[in-house]
RNA sequence: GGGAGUGUUCCCGAGUGGCCAAAGGGGGCAGACUGUAAAUCUGUUGCGUUUCGCUUCGGUGGUCCGAAUCCACCCGCUCCCA
Protein backbone atom coordinates (compact mmCIF):
# COMPACT_ATOMS: atom_id res chain seq x y z
CA UNK A 1 0.00 0.00 0.00
CA UNK A 2 1.48 3.07 -0.88
CA UNK A 3 0.41 6.36 0.94
CA UNK A 4 0.98 10.01 -0.40
CA UNK A 5 2.50 11.80 2.38
CA UNK A 6 3.51 15.02 0.26
CA UNK A 7 3.53 17.20 -2.45
CA UNK A 8 5.63 19.80 -4.20
CA UNK A 9 4.62 20.81 -7.52
CA UNK A 10 4.91 17.45 -9.28
CA UNK A 11 7.13 15.83 -6.92
CA UNK A 12 6.07 13.41 -3.89
CA UNK A 13 6.96 12.23 -0.64
CA UNK A 14 5.89 9.17 0.48
CA UNK A 15 5.86 6.22 2.04
CA UNK A 16 5.20 2.11 0.63
CA UNK A 17 3.57 -0.48 3.19
CA UNK A 18 4.84 -4.21 2.49
CA UNK A 19 4.69 -7.10 3.93
CA UNK A 20 8.74 -6.68 4.90
CA UNK A 21 8.44 -2.79 6.13
CA UNK A 22 7.45 0.38 5.00
CA UNK A 23 10.16 2.32 2.41
CA UNK A 24 10.26 5.85 2.36
CA UNK A 25 9.69 7.52 -0.76
CA UNK A 26 11.26 8.61 -3.21
CA UNK A 27 14.22 5.68 -2.58
CA UNK A 28 16.82 4.00 -5.13
CA UNK A 29 17.13 0.54 -4.82
CA UNK A 30 20.68 -1.18 -4.39
CA UNK A 31 21.60 -3.37 -7.30
CA UNK A 32 21.84 -7.35 -6.14
CA UNK A 33 21.78 -9.20 -9.45
CA UNK A 34 22.51 -12.41 -8.60
CA UNK A 35 21.70 -11.91 -5.12
CA UNK A 36 24.72 -9.53 -4.01
CA UNK A 37 26.42 -6.46 -4.57
CA UNK A 38 29.25 -6.46 -6.99
CA UNK A 39 32.30 -5.11 -4.97
CA UNK A 40 31.99 -7.55 -2.26
CA UNK A 41 28.77 -5.96 -0.72
CA UNK A 42 26.87 -8.54 1.57
CA UNK A 43 23.09 -7.73 3.22
CA UNK A 44 24.92 -7.21 6.91
CA UNK A 45 27.01 -4.01 4.74
CA UNK A 46 24.02 -2.82 3.34
CA UNK A 47 22.22 -1.83 6.57
CA UNK A 48 24.80 0.54 6.93
CA UNK A 49 24.26 1.89 3.66
CA UNK A 50 20.88 3.33 4.11
CA UNK A 51 19.64 0.71 1.79
CA UNK A 52 16.03 0.80 2.16
CA UNK A 53 15.50 -1.75 -0.74
CA UNK A 54 17.35 -4.65 -2.89
CA UNK A 55 16.95 -5.39 -6.34
CA UNK A 56 17.69 -8.84 -7.65
CA UNK A 57 17.17 -10.32 -11.30
CA UNK A 58 15.12 -13.28 -12.16
CA UNK A 59 16.95 -14.32 -15.25
CA UNK A 60 19.94 -14.69 -13.60
CA UNK A 61 18.83 -16.64 -10.45
CA UNK A 62 17.15 -18.69 -12.78
CA UNK A 63 20.06 -19.72 -14.20
CA UNK A 64 22.42 -19.66 -11.08
CA UNK A 65 21.91 -20.80 -8.34
CA UNK A 66 18.15 -21.75 -9.78
CA UNK A 67 14.99 -21.01 -8.19
CA UNK A 68 14.58 -24.28 -7.02
CA UNK A 69 17.30 -23.89 -4.97
CA UNK A 70 16.53 -20.75 -3.71
CA UNK A 71 13.19 -22.05 -3.21
CA UNK A 72 14.12 -24.72 -1.03
CA UNK A 73 16.64 -22.33 0.87
CA UNK A 74 13.38 -20.27 2.05
CA UNK A 75 13.18 -17.65 -0.29
CA UNK A 76 15.90 -14.74 -1.51
CA UNK A 77 15.31 -12.92 2.01
CA UNK A 78 16.90 -15.89 3.79
CA UNK A 79 19.36 -16.74 1.41
CA UNK A 80 21.01 -13.27 1.36
CA UNK A 81 19.69 -12.61 4.95
CA UNK A 82 17.88 -9.53 4.10
CA UNK A 83 15.17 -9.40 5.67
CA UNK A 84 13.57 -5.45 4.10
CA UNK A 85 12.20 -5.23 0.84
CA UNK A 86 13.50 -7.46 -2.62
CA UNK A 87 12.34 -6.32 -5.87
CA UNK A 88 12.99 -8.79 -8.46
CA UNK A 89 13.37 -7.96 -11.98
CA UNK A 90 11.17 -9.89 -14.23
CA UNK A 91 13.91 -10.37 -16.85
CA UNK A 92 12.26 -8.13 -19.52
CA UNK A 93 15.69 -6.06 -19.52
CA UNK A 94 17.92 -9.15 -20.27
CA UNK A 95 15.50 -9.55 -23.50
CA UNK A 96 17.06 -6.08 -23.99
CA UNK A 97 20.72 -6.66 -23.36
CA UNK A 98 21.03 -10.14 -24.18
CA UNK A 99 19.38 -9.37 -27.72
CA UNK A 100 21.98 -11.36 -29.53
CA UNK A 101 20.80 -14.38 -27.54
CA UNK A 102 17.07 -14.53 -27.77
CA UNK A 103 14.01 -14.89 -30.22
CA UNK A 104 11.48 -13.40 -29.08
CA UNK A 105 7.71 -14.80 -29.73
CA UNK A 106 4.06 -14.10 -28.52
CA UNK A 107 4.10 -17.00 -26.02
CA UNK A 108 7.80 -15.73 -24.44
CA UNK A 109 11.50 -15.41 -25.36
CA UNK A 110 13.95 -18.63 -26.11
CA UNK A 111 17.32 -17.35 -25.04
CA UNK A 112 20.82 -18.79 -24.95
CA UNK A 113 22.19 -18.87 -21.45
CA UNK A 114 24.92 -16.25 -21.33
CA UNK A 115 26.72 -19.22 -18.95
CA UNK A 116 26.88 -22.33 -20.57
CA UNK A 117 24.76 -21.59 -23.83
CA UNK A 118 21.59 -23.72 -22.40
CA UNK A 119 18.47 -22.89 -23.98
CA UNK A 120 15.94 -20.91 -21.83
CA UNK A 121 12.38 -20.02 -22.29
CA UNK A 122 11.08 -17.22 -20.33
CA UNK A 123 7.26 -16.23 -20.82
CA UNK A 124 4.91 -14.46 -18.57
CA UNK A 125 3.90 -17.52 -16.55
CA UNK A 126 7.74 -18.92 -16.09
CA UNK A 127 8.78 -15.29 -14.76
CA UNK A 128 6.01 -14.96 -12.26
CA UNK A 129 6.28 -18.62 -11.60
CA UNK A 130 10.52 -17.80 -10.67
CA UNK A 131 9.67 -14.60 -9.02
CA UNK A 132 7.29 -16.81 -6.81
CA UNK A 133 9.57 -18.98 -5.94
CA UNK A 134 12.70 -16.35 -5.21
CA UNK A 135 9.94 -15.08 -2.50
CA UNK A 136 10.48 -11.45 -3.22
CA UNK A 137 8.47 -8.81 -2.12
CA UNK A 138 7.69 -6.83 -5.54
CA UNK A 139 7.16 -9.01 -9.01
CA UNK A 140 8.11 -6.98 -11.81
CA UNK A 141 5.72 -7.32 -14.83
CA UNK A 142 7.87 -9.98 -17.36
CA UNK A 143 8.23 -6.72 -20.51
CA UNK A 144 9.96 -6.34 -23.87
CA UNK A 145 12.40 -3.93 -23.55
CA UNK A 146 12.71 -1.94 -26.86
CA UNK A 147 16.50 -0.46 -27.44
CA UNK A 148 15.65 3.78 -28.82
CA UNK A 149 15.43 4.46 -31.10
CA UNK A 150 13.60 1.73 -32.71
CA UNK A 151 10.46 1.93 -35.36
CA UNK A 152 7.31 2.65 -34.83
CA UNK A 153 5.58 -0.02 -35.66
CA UNK A 154 8.08 -2.45 -33.80
CA UNK A 155 7.33 -0.32 -31.12
CA UNK A 156 3.71 -0.46 -31.23
CA UNK A 157 3.64 -4.34 -32.03
CA UNK A 158 6.12 -4.95 -28.99
CA UNK A 159 4.12 -2.71 -26.44
CA UNK A 160 0.86 -4.68 -27.35
CA UNK A 161 2.44 -7.67 -26.99
CA UNK A 162 3.76 -6.69 -23.42
CA UNK A 163 0.28 -5.77 -22.42
CA UNK A 164 -0.93 -8.89 -23.20
CA UNK A 165 2.35 -10.66 -21.34
CA UNK A 166 0.99 -8.17 -18.35
CA UNK A 167 -2.41 -9.70 -18.07
CA UNK A 168 -1.20 -12.92 -18.49
CA UNK A 169 1.29 -12.29 -15.31
CA UNK A 170 -1.48 -11.10 -13.09
CA UNK A 171 -3.64 -13.82 -13.24
CA UNK A 172 -0.58 -16.52 -12.86
CA UNK A 173 0.65 -14.45 -10.19
CA UNK A 174 -3.07 -14.17 -8.48
CA UNK A 175 -2.59 -18.05 -8.80
CA UNK A 176 0.90 -18.33 -7.07
CA UNK A 177 -0.29 -16.40 -4.11
CA UNK A 178 -3.38 -18.08 -3.33
CA UNK A 179 -0.71 -21.37 -3.47
CA UNK A 180 -0.06 -22.73 0.18
CA UNK A 181 3.07 -23.86 -0.47
CA UNK A 182 4.33 -19.94 -1.71
CA UNK A 183 6.46 -18.21 0.64
CA UNK A 184 5.30 -14.41 -0.10
CA UNK A 185 1.63 -14.85 -0.68
CA UNK A 186 1.26 -10.97 -0.42
CA UNK A 187 3.98 -10.26 -3.35
CA UNK A 188 2.62 -7.34 -5.27
CA UNK A 189 3.20 -6.70 -8.68
CA UNK A 190 4.31 -3.49 -11.21
CA UNK A 191 3.64 -3.23 -14.35
CA UNK A 192 5.95 -1.93 -16.75
CA UNK A 193 4.82 1.17 -19.29
CA UNK A 194 6.98 0.82 -22.93
CA UNK A 195 6.22 2.80 -26.03
CA UNK A 196 9.84 3.68 -26.81
CA UNK A 197 9.82 7.10 -27.85
CA UNK A 198 6.61 7.43 -28.99
CA UNK A 199 4.16 9.88 -27.18
CA UNK A 200 1.09 7.87 -28.28
CA UNK A 201 2.29 4.94 -28.16
CA UNK A 202 3.55 5.81 -24.21
CA UNK A 203 -0.25 7.38 -23.03
CA UNK A 204 -2.00 4.58 -24.70
CA UNK A 205 -0.46 1.80 -23.04
CA UNK A 206 -0.31 3.55 -19.76
CA UNK A 207 -4.31 4.03 -19.99
CA UNK A 208 -4.48 0.56 -20.93
CA UNK A 209 -2.18 -1.11 -18.32
CA UNK A 210 -3.78 1.33 -15.22
CA UNK A 211 -6.87 -0.01 -15.96
CA UNK A 212 -5.23 -3.61 -14.20
CA UNK A 213 -5.12 -2.01 -10.75
CA UNK A 214 -1.67 -3.02 -10.11
CA UNK A 215 0.37 -2.19 -6.61
CA UNK A 216 2.44 0.10 -8.67
CA UNK A 217 3.73 1.50 -12.24
CA UNK A 218 6.89 1.73 -13.92
CA UNK A 219 8.24 3.53 -17.05
CA UNK A 220 10.57 1.19 -19.15
CA UNK A 221 12.38 1.17 -22.01
CA UNK A 222 14.22 4.73 -21.04
CA UNK A 223 18.09 5.41 -20.55
CA UNK A 224 18.33 3.00 -23.24
CA UNK A 225 20.11 4.87 -25.98
CA UNK A 226 17.76 8.09 -25.88
CA UNK A 227 19.32 11.69 -24.86
CA UNK A 228 18.21 12.94 -21.74
CA UNK A 229 16.04 15.28 -22.31
CA UNK A 230 13.69 12.70 -24.74
CA UNK A 231 13.64 11.04 -21.58
CA UNK A 232 12.48 13.99 -19.54
CA UNK A 233 10.14 14.40 -22.39
CA UNK A 234 8.64 11.15 -22.10
CA UNK A 235 8.15 11.64 -18.15
CA UNK A 236 6.60 15.09 -18.62
CA UNK A 237 4.54 12.66 -20.75
CA UNK A 238 3.62 10.11 -19.29
CA UNK A 239 3.72 10.48 -15.67
CA UNK A 240 0.07 12.76 -16.16
CA UNK A 241 -1.34 9.05 -16.79
CA UNK A 242 -0.23 7.52 -13.80
CA UNK A 243 -2.46 6.67 -10.90
CA UNK A 244 -1.55 9.44 -8.31
CA UNK A 245 -2.13 6.78 -5.42
CA UNK A 246 0.28 4.24 -6.59
CA UNK A 247 4.26 4.40 -6.51
CA UNK A 248 5.74 5.06 -9.64
CA UNK A 249 8.88 3.27 -10.43
CA UNK A 250 11.41 4.58 -13.24
CA UNK A 251 13.32 1.26 -14.11
CA UNK A 252 17.00 1.72 -14.83
CA UNK A 253 17.69 5.24 -13.71
CA UNK A 254 20.04 6.53 -13.27
CA UNK A 255 22.63 9.60 -12.76
CA UNK A 256 22.01 11.92 -9.92
CA UNK A 257 20.84 14.43 -11.40
CA UNK A 258 18.45 12.12 -13.65
CA UNK A 259 17.42 11.08 -10.67
CA UNK A 260 16.77 14.71 -8.67
CA UNK A 261 14.93 15.49 -12.47
CA UNK A 262 12.85 12.85 -12.04
CA UNK A 263 11.48 13.14 -8.47
CA UNK A 264 10.80 16.96 -9.95
CA UNK A 265 8.47 14.90 -12.40
CA UNK A 266 6.37 12.73 -10.29
CA UNK A 267 8.91 9.94 -9.50
CA UNK A 268 9.12 7.33 -6.24
CA UNK A 269 11.28 4.89 -7.09
CA UNK A 270 14.52 4.08 -9.05
CA UNK A 271 17.64 2.00 -9.31
CA UNK A 272 20.62 1.36 -11.21
CA UNK A 273 23.93 0.05 -11.45
CA UNK A 274 25.72 3.41 -11.98
CA UNK A 275 26.52 3.41 -8.43
CA UNK A 276 28.23 -0.09 -8.13
CA UNK A 277 29.82 -0.40 -11.86
CA UNK A 278 31.13 3.10 -11.92
CA UNK A 279 32.45 2.18 -8.46
CA UNK A 280 34.37 -0.49 -9.28
CA UNK A 281 35.58 1.28 -12.65
CA UNK A 282 37.09 3.79 -9.88
CA UNK A 283 34.46 6.60 -10.62
CA UNK A 284 32.99 8.29 -7.33
CA UNK A 285 30.23 10.68 -6.83
CA UNK A 286 30.77 13.14 -4.26
CA UNK A 287 28.53 16.22 -3.59
CA UNK A 288 30.93 18.46 -5.49
CA UNK A 289 30.80 16.20 -8.98
CA UNK A 290 32.04 12.99 -10.36
CA UNK A 291 35.56 12.09 -10.60
CA UNK A 292 37.79 9.30 -10.87
CA UNK A 293 39.84 8.02 -8.15
CA UNK A 294 42.67 7.04 -9.75
CA UNK A 295 43.51 10.13 -11.37
CA UNK A 296 47.24 11.35 -10.66
CA UNK A 297 46.05 14.23 -8.55
CA UNK A 298 45.36 11.73 -5.91
CA UNK A 299 48.30 10.21 -5.16
CA UNK A 300 49.53 12.22 -1.91
CA UNK A 301 45.77 13.00 -1.24
CA UNK A 302 45.12 12.15 2.06
CA UNK A 303 41.43 13.34 2.60
CA UNK A 304 38.42 11.07 2.34
CA UNK A 305 36.79 10.56 -1.62
CA UNK A 306 34.29 12.82 -0.24
CA UNK A 307 34.74 15.44 2.58
CA UNK A 308 30.89 16.03 3.37
CA UNK A 309 30.56 12.04 3.23
CA UNK A 310 30.31 10.03 6.75
CA UNK A 311 30.22 6.69 4.91
CA UNK A 312 31.83 3.80 6.28
CA UNK A 313 34.60 4.66 3.33
CA UNK A 314 35.08 7.73 3.97
CA UNK A 315 35.38 7.71 7.93
CA UNK A 316 38.55 5.30 7.17
CA UNK A 317 40.64 5.64 4.22
CA UNK A 318 41.85 8.29 2.02
CA UNK A 319 41.82 9.03 -1.75
CA UNK A 320 45.38 8.33 -1.92
CA UNK A 321 45.10 4.42 -0.19
CA UNK A 322 41.71 3.99 -2.56
CA UNK A 323 43.69 4.78 -5.36
CA UNK A 324 46.74 2.75 -4.31
CA UNK A 325 44.07 -0.41 -3.90
CA UNK A 326 42.81 0.30 -7.34
CA UNK A 327 46.11 0.58 -8.92
CA UNK A 328 47.56 -2.59 -7.28
CA UNK A 329 44.41 -4.47 -8.23
CA UNK A 330 43.29 -5.29 -4.72
CA UNK A 331 39.37 -6.63 -4.66
CA UNK A 332 38.96 -3.94 -1.49
CA UNK A 333 39.23 -0.98 -3.64
CA UNK A 334 36.14 -1.96 -5.15
CA UNK A 335 34.88 -3.10 -2.10
CA UNK A 336 35.52 0.79 -0.38
CA UNK A 337 34.14 2.41 -3.60
CA UNK A 338 30.95 0.47 -3.71
CA UNK A 339 30.16 0.91 -0.18
CA UNK A 340 30.71 4.88 -0.53
CA UNK A 341 29.04 5.22 -4.34
CA UNK A 342 25.74 3.44 -2.72
CA UNK A 343 25.59 5.55 0.32
CA UNK A 344 26.04 8.66 -1.78
CA UNK A 345 22.97 7.31 -3.63
CA UNK A 346 20.94 6.49 -0.56
CA UNK A 347 21.69 9.34 0.88
CA UNK A 348 20.98 11.12 -1.96
CA UNK A 349 17.52 10.20 -2.01
CA UNK A 350 17.45 11.27 1.88
CA UNK A 351 18.06 15.19 1.16
CA UNK A 352 15.42 14.85 -1.39
CA UNK A 353 12.75 13.72 1.08
CA UNK A 354 14.52 15.85 3.67
CA UNK A 355 13.62 18.43 1.50
CA UNK A 356 10.37 17.09 -0.18
CA UNK A 357 9.88 17.55 4.17
CA UNK A 358 10.33 20.84 4.56
CA UNK A 359 9.13 22.06 0.97
CA UNK A 360 12.35 22.62 -0.49
CA UNK A 361 12.52 20.63 -2.85
CA UNK A 362 13.04 23.10 -6.09
CA UNK A 363 15.95 24.72 -4.31
CA UNK A 364 17.81 21.28 -3.48
CA UNK A 365 17.17 20.92 -7.26
CA UNK A 366 18.62 24.24 -8.34
CA UNK A 367 21.80 23.40 -6.22
CA UNK A 368 22.75 20.10 -6.82
CA UNK A 369 20.90 19.20 -10.38
CA UNK A 370 23.31 20.21 -12.41
CA UNK A 371 26.18 20.54 -9.79
CA UNK A 372 26.22 16.45 -9.22
CA UNK A 373 26.13 15.91 -12.96
CA UNK A 374 29.10 17.90 -13.64
CA UNK A 375 33.12 16.93 -12.47
CA UNK A 376 34.33 17.94 -9.41
CA UNK A 377 36.94 20.97 -9.31
C1' G B 1 93.07 -15.74 -20.59
C1' G B 2 89.93 -18.45 -24.73
C1' G B 3 85.05 -19.16 -26.96
C1' A B 4 79.74 -18.12 -27.82
C1' G B 5 75.94 -14.77 -27.28
C1' U B 6 73.69 -10.09 -26.31
C1' G B 7 72.60 -4.53 -25.73
C1' U B 8 65.74 -1.39 -29.15
C1' U B 9 61.46 3.87 -26.93
C1' C B 10 59.42 3.95 -18.94
C1' C B 11 59.96 -1.90 -18.60
C1' C B 12 59.79 -6.65 -21.25
C1' G B 13 60.20 -7.66 -26.22
C1' A B 14 59.55 -7.90 -32.10
C1' G B 15 62.29 -5.87 -35.95
C1' U B 16 68.33 -8.17 -39.71
C1' G B 17 69.13 -2.29 -45.67
C1' G B 18 64.12 1.83 -47.62
C1' C B 19 56.77 0.72 -46.42
C1' C B 20 60.37 2.37 -38.91
C1' A B 21 59.18 7.11 -34.36
C1' A B 22 59.81 1.41 -34.64
C1' A B 23 54.76 -4.79 -33.83
C1' G B 24 52.92 -6.94 -29.28
C1' G B 25 52.54 -7.07 -24.00
C1' G B 26 53.23 -4.60 -19.28
C1' G B 27 53.27 -0.08 -16.80
C1' G B 28 51.73 5.20 -17.03
C1' C B 29 48.01 8.95 -18.29
C1' A B 30 42.96 10.10 -19.62
C1' G B 31 37.94 8.71 -20.66
C1' A B 32 33.36 5.69 -20.96
C1' C B 33 29.80 3.04 -18.04
C1' U B 34 21.91 4.29 -16.71
C1' G B 35 15.76 -2.50 -14.85
C1' U B 36 24.74 -5.67 -14.60
C1' A B 37 27.12 -11.55 -20.12
C1' A B 38 31.14 -5.42 -17.43
C1' A B 39 37.10 -6.16 -11.40
C1' U B 40 34.99 -4.39 -18.45
C1' C B 41 35.81 -1.41 -22.69
C1' U B 42 38.07 2.88 -25.40
C1' G B 43 41.81 6.50 -26.44
C1' U B 44 46.76 7.88 -25.62
C1' U B 45 52.04 6.98 -24.38
C1' G B 46 59.93 10.65 -28.28
C1' C B 47 59.66 16.28 -29.42
C1' G B 48 57.61 20.18 -32.36
C1' U B 49 54.88 25.61 -35.36
C1' U B 50 51.79 18.06 -36.55
C1' U B 51 48.80 15.85 -44.17
C1' C B 52 55.16 18.07 -42.43
C1' G B 53 59.91 18.60 -39.75
C1' C B 54 63.45 17.16 -35.91
C1' U B 55 65.89 13.76 -32.49
C1' U B 56 66.03 8.31 -31.14
C1' C B 57 67.39 1.66 -31.29
C1' G B 58 74.95 0.83 -25.91
C1' G B 59 79.35 4.35 -27.81
C1' U B 60 82.54 6.12 -31.75
C1' G B 61 83.86 5.87 -36.67
C1' G B 62 82.80 3.77 -41.47
C1' U B 63 80.10 1.43 -46.07
C1' C B 64 75.71 3.00 -48.85
C1' C B 65 71.46 7.47 -52.47
C1' G B 66 69.51 5.40 -47.72
C1' A B 67 71.44 2.01 -41.37
C1' A B 68 67.89 -0.05 -35.39
C1' U B 69 69.37 -3.45 -39.38
C1' C B 70 76.03 -4.20 -42.81
C1' C B 71 81.62 -3.40 -41.24
C1' A B 72 85.58 -1.93 -37.50
C1' C B 73 86.98 -0.79 -32.81
C1' C B 74 85.37 0.35 -27.85
C1' C B 75 82.03 -0.19 -23.47
C1' G B 76 78.35 -3.16 -20.57
C1' C B 77 75.87 -7.72 -19.49
C1' U B 78 75.10 -13.34 -19.95
C1' C B 79 76.75 -18.30 -20.60
C1' C B 80 80.61 -22.06 -21.57
C1' C B 81 85.91 -23.62 -21.33
C1' A B 82 90.45 -22.69 -18.60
Amino acid sequence: MFKLLKTEETARRGRLSTVHGEIESPFFMNVATAAAIKGGISALDLKELKCQTMLCNTYHLHIRPSDEVIYKMGGLHRFTNWDKPILTDSGGFQVFSLAKLRKIKEEGVYFASHVDGKRIFMGPEESMQIQSNLGSTIAMAFDECVENPSPYEYVKQSTERTTRWLIRCKSELDRLNNMSETINKKQMLFGINQGGTYDDLRIEHMKIIRELDLEGYSIGGLAVGEPTEIMYHILDTVVPYMPVEKPRYLMGVGTPSNIIEAVARGIDMFDCVMPSRNARHATIFTWQGMTHVTNECYKYDDKPLDEECDCPTCKSFSRSYIRHLFKSGESLAGRLTVQHNLYFYNTLMERIRDALDKGEFESFRRQYSTKLAEKRK
